[in-house]
DNA sequence: CGCCCTTTCGCAATATTATTGCGCGAATGG
DNA sequence: CCATTCGCGCAATAATATTGCGAAAGGGCG
């Protein structure tokens, strides 16, 4: 599952616009379509990549604003968390959600159109589940925003190219 | 610029997969393919479509640790900003920062391989740029993640249908 | 109520791109 | 040094995207 200097071009390149024709991908990284396209397939089946998906504008779909909900909670089960877990998963505009070490004990990223549907699904959410302690923390603007994941730290095997 | 539900359905799949055939999504959405092809073109010029992405599994490409940095600073001018935005995105390993509100002046999303790698980071961090109060917060697992955005709040002029 | 205009649809043809089969050469390991 | 394996690339085939064009549906206006 180790990953050479290709790869990594291949998977960066299809990080930024996973459209590109294999092709054009191969021509980039110095291959021919062919084992371009195997090594991609390789890389999914492998997992490595897990989906293509389409990034859509958040202010074109109308949910501009970015909330942190952080939630401190007395329960600290297996059982409860799953239930947590389960309860987040129905709700859409939660699109991150983190166990956390130390002050709180998770943390999740919420998206809404604004103030007041974030107070609409901060009824609902508490309407759900019982919490001890939440904390929200309004985003003024996201800065930078991105899907693709830094290669750097991948495993490597072959590197003197 | 309004989305009908045949567009929303559109997003829908296109948001889970993005590698569907046009013909098959317009079957599911009850459309042939032309049309289709066309909402989904259209989409794109109008950048409710911003991109296609590949997305990898974080483990995988050895990066499965994710921290969270909080920042509070004096310097609250635009140009400081605009320099710590320019900083941050030098690090591929930041993947998230917003503009906060209340408490904490920026928070941003840093992926890792482990604490090691995270130490290095902040050091390098704070050796291109002044930082006052810089606190870390560590997930210990990500339960949800997703890069489909709600479409429940986009602006819809016909919702017959 | 009917007509015209605008919009959106769908079929069929064409162009692009993905995918497979096969043979070649380089690297590996004994 | 030989044999095996692995990764490459060419060329053929299959799948999918894209375009041209005519038909149907909806909507405003006489």
């Amino acid at each position: 599952m180790a990953l050479d200097k290709i790869d990594r071009k291949i998977l960066t390149l299809l990080q930024k616009d996973a459209t590109m024709p294999v092709a054009e991908i191969g021509r980039k990284v110095g291959l021919s379509t062919t084992p371009c396209w195997r090594r991609i397939q390789k890389m999914e089946e492998d997992g490595v990549i897990q989906r293509r998906v389409a990034v859509l504008d958040p202010a074109k779909v109308n949910v501009g604003v970015t909330v942190f909900v952080s939630v401190k909670t007395n329960e600290h089960n297996d059982a409860w968390m799953r239930k947590f877990a389960g309860v987040i998963d129905e709700f859409p505009e939660v699109v991150e959600f983190y166990r956390m070490s130390g002050d709180v004990d998770y943390l999740m990223r919420v998206v809404v159109p604004d103030i007041g549907a974030y107070d609409s699904f901060y009824k609902k959410l508490i309407s759900k589940i019982n919490l001890t302690d939440v904390s929200s923390a309004f985003a003024m603007g996201q800065i930078k925003y991105t899907t693709a994941l830094p290669l750097d730290f991948a495993i490597v095997v072959d590197d003197d190219k």
